[in-house]
DNA sequence: CGCAGCCTTGACCATTATCAACGCTGGTGG
DNA sequence: CCACCAGCGTTGATAATGGTCAAGGCTGCG
């Protein structure tokens, strides 16, 4: 059975923004669901924590949750047989996962940090699409974004250079920060550099030399290993959508 | 306004299988919206029909439809500014097209040869959910089996090898066409092999390398330029999935 | 303070891109 | 009906981007 008050839905000072499927109802957080009365939400809807490192689900698991990231950052990620690794994704609070993914999940979901989200199970689909009318059409809105945004990353991993895409990868890592609060031309990378290696289909080493060649060159900075500031956003933009030239400005 | 029977809709015989989205209710072709009395669905949906390379929509442009394909096959592309394309998926019969884009497409999208399509006016899409209840299900079951789509294309293009790559595709080529009641291991290439290497992050040189290497090992036959023969699909499986030594049995 | 894990840098190598030439094929017009 | 032509496909030689292997340097935690 669900357990209805995880110690984190009790700890109602817990990390974390608002959980975005409870949210289509206005409701700011999943642990406000008991306080609010609304019991039949509440029974098919959990609060789950996780320590870094931590599964949310394995690839071929089968697919009985649908999973809102409430704080902390997630890695979703397949596998070939001989181990090489593509991330798909990172996920921060707000996003979904789980959704649509068929009767198992095609993709696996590790904590890149402490996590906590909302969890919905996937039985109770149905009289969660009743309790929230407009849950559907968020969804769809969701996936279809969701989709934009794996297309451009097609774009990234099958046309453009390694510059190209660690400009791409900084410049939305830090636009995403900022709309969710941040500081502008800063970012803190939640993962390792083998874990964006695996994101941008490149390798550590690649990864480690780009950057390199960036701050060299000026475009940015490297307040610590995890945090970075981009001195240079518009020299950053012409690498990142592959203008021609651009190359040299970064030389 | 919309013309609501277009010359292919007005035609019986014309080719083509049913409209997915009209399908929702149980219509076997968009034209039979007009012949059933639906008319206020009739109002919303026309057929069109597009000769080889003619646009269906270019990346920018304002999304204001939606499209169902109902015969022949499109591609879908984005562009660099210097010229560089990914096309991010092939379309065929009741393949979507164009939901869930925003307010632009994000995207261009060309018939690869004649092609026929169902299009719905996005503005008329809170309508359009009313008179089919079921089509927000189903448009969402389908962005997420699209989703799986383009992460297991990301799992290709961010690390496969070339061999590993065109090995897929071949086998998902083929699949898609046998399921669709083609003939088991068979193909028919609608496309270039500019546009196949444009899908697989390759070069037109590479897939026509990789095609002859296939060929010289055994494992498919060329029938003609645009028909191949599988001849041995457990041998290509095991290279499509990464599979340490399937390598060796291509030579 | 030391150690383990991560990151960086360097030297070399391999896969695939690029550049180039040639061949096939299907459509068209004489 | 045949020959030509344009576009596409194949093959070869060479080059370059990024991968691999290796060594050393941080850095943060115990």
């Amino acid at each position: 059975m669900v357990v209805i008050q995880s110690p984190v839905a009790a700890n109602s000072d817990a990390p974390g923004g608002p959980c975005a499927l409870c949210g289509a109802r206005r409701l700011s957080v999943c642990s406000a669901l008991v306080d609010d009365g609304l019991n039949r939400l509440a029974r098919i809807a959990d609060d789950v924590a996780l320590g870094a490192g931590a599964a949310l689900m394995r690839e071929g698991d089968p697919a009985n949750h649908l999973f809102s990231i409430t704080s902390g950052a997630v890695r979703v990620y397949k596998l070939l047989p001989d181990g090489r690794r593509q991330i798909v994704g990172f996920l921060y609070p707000g996003d979904f996962l789980g959704f649509g993914a068929g009767d198992r999940y095609a993709f696996s979901a590790e904590a890149l940090e402490p996590v906590t989200a909302c969890r919905f199970r996937k039985a109770e689909y149905s009289r969660l699409v009743r309790e929230l009318p407009d849950l559907e059409g968020a969804l769809l809105e969701r996936a279809g974004s969701e989709l934009a945004a794996a297309q451009e990353q097609m774009l990234l991993l099958g046309r453009k250079t390694a510059q190209e895409r660690l400009a791409s990868f900084l410049l939305d890592t830090s636009g995403r920060q900022h709309r969710a609060g941040g500081a502008p031309g800063r970012l803190r990378l939640a993962m390792t550099r083998a874990e964006i290696a695996d994101y941008l289909g490149l390798t550590t080493e690649t990864v480690s030399r780009i950057t390199s060649r960036l701050k060299v060159s000026g475009l940015i900075r490297l307040l610590s290993l995890s945090e970075i500031a981009i001195l240079r956003p518009d020299a950053l933009q012409a690498i990142a959508r592959g203008e021609t030239g651009a190359e040299a400005a970064a030389g």
